[in-house]
RNA sequence: GGAUGAGUAGCUCAAUGGUAGAGCAAUGGCCUGUUAAGCCGUCGGUUGAAAGUUCGAUCCUUUCUUCAUCCGCCA
């Protein structure tokens, strides 16, 4: 006899109750007044009120439903004489299938701050708010492969080790299993000889699939990876992590524009995916950011709703401006002029968080597509401009800023010019010879192309309003932070 | 890595240079159609760690540590 007679909360809550017999499985999460259990399985951000004949039932039963407590209940599901339920669960039959010690569970029936649950992040996806976080980014997750799949894109696995530290995006986690206590073999110099090491040579924790993606897209057209990435950068912000998830599409025959357009639909993909897929968890998100931002003062509150934000990023089309612009409405603007800006505006300088705040949040009020910037402050690969005035060359990268979370996509066109590319690899001194493999493909086939990474976890946090990026993500890996 | 702020009961917070208090939770009893918090009682803390100043430190100083927020790096 199979164990899973359950019906899942989310769809006994749809019913129209008729006393059928039901059998529920979930966690307590609260049971007021010896007689009604909430009881929550995951399935729905709502619980299920069963209702318990307290005189029917054992003392020593009652005792043992407590909050945290995983129960199996059969009885009838009937209309609620409650005002906060449409239907309930008149239990005729109280199994614990696992008990949960009210003196030692950690969480309670009442409010906690994100910073207790965050050091309980074994439990807190037991919670309303981090249920609701997690079912969303779950959701998106799927939107993205079906956004990609519909589109005819095909899922590339990039390693997550790597040889190469040329990717130029930030420090890198070393991968070895050589000992670490000095006795690691040297080279004649004194550093570590890698021959020796599990590889053969220094090996790392990838920041970015991008390069072997656009091996993939000179054979596919186009392709999307979806997977882990790593920066072991002292990053301490609300919007960075150590190992995050990230998704890079690359696209054979794409310009810039192709690139902001593609970039653009994809991410309003998401959200209306998202909108329809889990109105329910967004409601209480919604609910749950307007109650936390009454505690803020009138100025720090944001000006839409969360659900009125999602609607009104799906309804507008994206702001789109080249770098040179952002730069002529900062120094134009209000806060440059009266000189509230830390950092000075100029054209040649990399955008701040207080320009790109400024634009996103104060000038457009939506999201922006930053495109064209200086050669100097961007990546060896992507694709030089051409007809720049001289001194002023700029490259085919986008920027995607996003309210409240700031650069959400980071993209280019590829520098499919053989000649062009060694030039620049050569300029920032990256060792051509260790990239030949990616080289290849601009001797054998190249073809205009481009791409972008989009931070998965920055999504979740822009659908659900989550301000710290730790709470979007199961268990955060960030610096001094590797728990559970 | 830098700046600022904060670590007091399981949680959320209060307090004073004279060795701490509330609400909730837990627990015992009473109650019983409730929507986190019914009523009465009980338990509960080497005030993040170490050192220093002082007759005396939770409070002042230093160091360390952890957390939060902002900045830098980016997704």
């Amino acid at each position: 006899m199979a164990f899973n007679t359950r019906t899942k909360i989310k769809e006994v809550l749809a019913l129209e109750p008729t006393g059928q017999d039901t059998i529920v499985m979930g966690w307590v999460r609260t049971f007021r007044s010896n007689r009604f259990i909430a009881l929550n399985d995951g399935s729905t951000p709502n619980n299920l009120q069963v209702v318990v004949n307290y005189e029917n039932t054992s003392e020593a039963l009652l005792k043992r439903i407590t909050t945290g407590a995983c129960l199996k209940i059969s009885g009838q599901l009937v209309h609620s004489t409650g005002s906060g339920q449409k239907v309930e669960l008149q239990a005729s039959h109280i199994e614990v299938l696992g008990d949960s010690d009210a003196e030692k569970y950690p969480m309670q029936p009442k409010k906690h701050s994100l910073e207790f649950l965050r050091e309980n992040a074994h439990l807190r996806m037991r919670t309303q708010t981090f249920g609701a976080v997690f079912r969303v980014r779950n959701a998106i997750a799927y939107a993205v492969h079906q956004f990609f799949q519909q589109k005819g894109f095909v899922y590339w696995h990039s390693p997550i080790i790597t040889a190469s530290d040329a990717e130029g995006a930030g420090e890198m986690f070393k991968v070895t299993t050589l000992p670490l206590d000095g006795t690691a073999p040297k080279n004649d110099d004194g550093s570590i000889n890698f021959k020796e090491d599990f590889f053969g040579k220094a090996t790392n924790l990838t920041v970015s699939g991008q390069l072997e993606g656009e091996l993939a897209a000179m054979a596919f057209g186009d392709i999307y990876t979806f997977g882990p990435t790593f920066r072991a950068e002292n990053s301490n912000t609300t919007r960075h992590l150590a190992e995050f998830w990230m998704i890079e599409p690359e696209m054979a025959f794409y310009d810039i524009e192709d690139n902001q357009n593609l970039a653009e639909e994809f991410i309003q993909y998401l959200i209306r995916y998202t909108m329809a897929q889990n109105a329910e968890d967004l409601r209480f998100l919604d609910e749950r950011l307007k109650e936390e931002e009454k505690a803020l003062p009138q100025d720090k509150r944001s000006e839409m709703g969360l659900i009125e934000k999602l609607q009104f990023v799906v309804d507008n089309k994206f702001e789109r401006i080249t770098y040179t612009e952002a730069i002529e409405i900062l120094l134009n603007s209000t806060p440059y002029k009266k000189k509230k800006f830390q950092y000075d505006v100029q054209w040649g300088i990399d955008l701040q968080s207080e320009h790109e705040r400024f634009l996103v949040e104060k000038h457009f009020k939506k999201p922006v597509i930053v495109t064209g910037y200086p050669a100097a402050i961007k990546a060896f690969y992507m694709r030089l401009n051409d007809g720049c005035e001289p001194g002023r060359e700029t490259v085919a990268a986008m920027d995607i800023l996003a309210p409240g979370i700031g650069e959400i996509v980071g993209g280019s066109q590829r520098e499919e010019r053989y000649e062009k590319l060694v030039a620049r690899m050569e300029a920032m001194h990256i060792p051509t010879h260790e990239m030949s493999w990616y080289l290849d493909t601009r001797r054998f086939g190249a073809c205009p192309h481009a791409g972008f990474g989009l931070g998965f976890e920055r999504m979740v946090q822009f659908v659900t309003g989550m301000t710290n990026i730790r709470d979007v993500i199961p268990f955060a890996r960030t610096p001094k932070n590797a728990e559970f």
